[in-house]
DNA sequence: TTCAGCTTCGGGTACGTACCCGAAAATTCG
DNA sequence: CGAATTTTCGGGTACGTACCCGAAGCTGAA
């Protein structure tokens, strides 16, 4: 109804306090040539009247593009996981190209730090105004920030983070919370309060934050509850189908009593193809993430949930973080956790990553 | 690394079709006073180079804004919900306000149809550019979106949808398969398969489209799986918790041996607090929104799920649908279902809406 | 032929901000 | 005290597009 307050803008500010329209604009972007004095006196105007600058003509006006660097993993067959983050970075860069935003990507090979290592030393060949990437190999990375602190180029962290660094951001899951809800989920589905619970952490990576974080969750939970449950975790370093069937037969034929599985990652398919091939129809299974091959098995019943955290909307998010900052100065949250969703066979088709 | 197309403007067109900047702009906007000959050579040549425009410097230089008109229920004591629809259109207006986009926010009562017809009126009244609303009264809604259609204002539907109108979208959620979903999650947590099922439906509207969806979806879940669960279904018309608590009592002195309570909307809290006079706590109990008072119960246990669709972000969305066509014509999906999130005592601390 | 009326088109300014360049004022130094 | 710096500041142009205004050019009727 009523138009609220005017939109007012540099030329207005510089009105107001008697200095012309360049003198305002040095104070808005903190460049050198303004007296102290005048200085206070805009940016007390600038407070009084909120002023927010207009983007569309600020961007137009400024030639320089930022260049933005990423950094991830490269999405293999053995797990698509990583297309989902590069789905979302590349919706944001289509979103703010035409701001003058310019990304480039760098992949790197999960099973090789040597690549991370090469590809990290690119970017930093190159000038680039800000990272995003994935800390996967802890001393690698930690390496590789170091430079960008000397540099002070700002970086973000997805999916999983180096705690204590310099940070941006870091863009991802409560991993602590992420098992706690598994366990929550598993116990949901059992009745009573004495099972057999198996803990399956596929991976090739040891020296890993992550896993510990999850299973530090799950156990809790129970603790919690003061269950009498006997939880059982089995490491399998290969990640091929041949040896995660190996290894499962070898704990079930250990432990065959077992009601219920937690995978502490994407891998669950293998673990559902084998459950499958057993006919374990019965056992519970819980793992991660939205990706074709786990929801194929979701359909089938023999996967009952997965845990998502969004990995799309944390390259987004990722992207976007680093432009806000890099272009409006804005601040951001040093530790953004994503939702902890649960899909399941009834909603899976509604799911949005 | 490499540079891509040079960026093409307004002013090379020109330069190439020997005509200058206000003729190519004419035909870009296809306004009049261009010959026939002239028009087509621009446009072969817009075509050729693949001209996108400079949406910054076309919306600064615009002087037109565009008005939006939002109508939806006010939120009430008796259920907040739609505080967060607001939340996200606030959050889009903030976003695109300074690209020219003016919205004005109308409230109807959702216990008073005439609010709704009085509000419709003022809107119509007002010149406006596109209108999103929710269609809780289909008469009311129906007769609105005729003088819409008259008048070529686009119109989107949150939250629910009123079938086979002229809507440019419907953002909101896939009521029948949140049913479903809701029916998954009780089994998942009951043993067997011969339970007693009670399914709540507390609201003053009769003629509504929404519930008969959620309870068909419900019922089909188990329908699929040959269960032989009773299903008995209440419909409390009073949404004050005095009537709440003596329909129940009612209910469940009649069926005493009630496993289950499927609540169709999000003033499952006042079933939530019926329950715990009662003592009832083994009683499944799931429903829907994330509201503050769900949530208490959520974390005591009481209420086992919510079911959730993110309602702030059907705000945000909506709003966006109808900037995105006003002001690039850009082509808006004409169903956007919302995911149909689970929420639980394990993942509400770091829940979106 | 002249002039009114119409069609077609180009010049030029504006949108709000960024930033170059040079001028004026203040400061330092010999 | 004068000159050389340094600091402080304002004028003005550019970004790419929208749109006003008026100038040609053309048509047809008197």
């Amino acid at each position: 109804m009523n138009q609220d307050k005017e939109i007012i803008g540099v030329k207005e500010i510089a009105r107001r306090a008697n200095v012309s329209i360049a003198t305002v604009d040095r104070v808005i972007h903190n460049r050198t040539g303004v007296s102290v004095k005048t200085r206070n006196k805009i940016n007390a105007i600038i407070q009084e009247l909120d002023y927010q600058p207009n983007i569309l003509a600020s961007r137009l006006a400024s030639k320089k593009t930022i260049h933005l660097a990423i950094l991830i993993p490269s999405a293999s067959d053995e797990t698509q996981f990583w297309q989902a983050p590069l789905r979302g970075i590349r919706r944001a860069e289509s979103e703010i190209k035409q701001y003058g935003v310019h990304i480039d990507t760098y992949f790197f090979d999960l099973n090789d730090k040597e690549s991370f290592r090469k590809q990290a030393r690119a970017i930093l060949d190159k000038k680039v105004n800000g990272v995003l990437l994935s800390p996967s190999f802890v001393e690698e990375c930690t390496e590789f920030i170091k430079s960008c602190n000397q540099k002070s180029i700002p970086y973000v962290f997805i999916d999983s983070t180096i705690p204590h660094q310099n940070n941006l951001s870091y863009i991802g899951p409560h991993l602590f919370q992420s098992g706690y809800l598994g366990a929550q989920l598993l116990t949901y589905g059992l009745k009573g309060n004495s099972h057999k619970l198996l803990i399956v952490n596929i991976s090739k990576e040891v020296d890993n934050f992550n896993y510990p974080q999850i299973e530090e969750g799950f156990r809790s939970f129970f603790q919690e509850r003061g269950d009498s449950n006997a939880i059982v975790r089995i490491d399998i370093r290969q990640t091929g189908y041949a040896s995660v069937r190996e290894e499962l037969s070898k704990a079930l034929q250990q432990h065959p009593d077992v009601d219920a599985l937690f995978v502490t990652n994407s891998r669950v398919s293998s673990v559902a193809r084998f459950l499958e091939s057993q006919s374990l129809h019965d056992t519970l299974l819980i793992g991660y993430d939205y990706l074709p091959d786990n929801i194929e098995y979701l359909k089938k019943g023999t996967i009952d949930f997965l845990i998502c955290h969004k990995p799309e909307e944390q390259g987004y998010r990722g992207v976007m973080a680093l432009y806000q900052t890099l272009v409006f100065s804005a601040s951001v949250e040093k530790e953004y956790f994503m939702p902890i969703d649960i899909v399941t066979r009834g909603n899976y088709e509604y799911y949005r990553n």
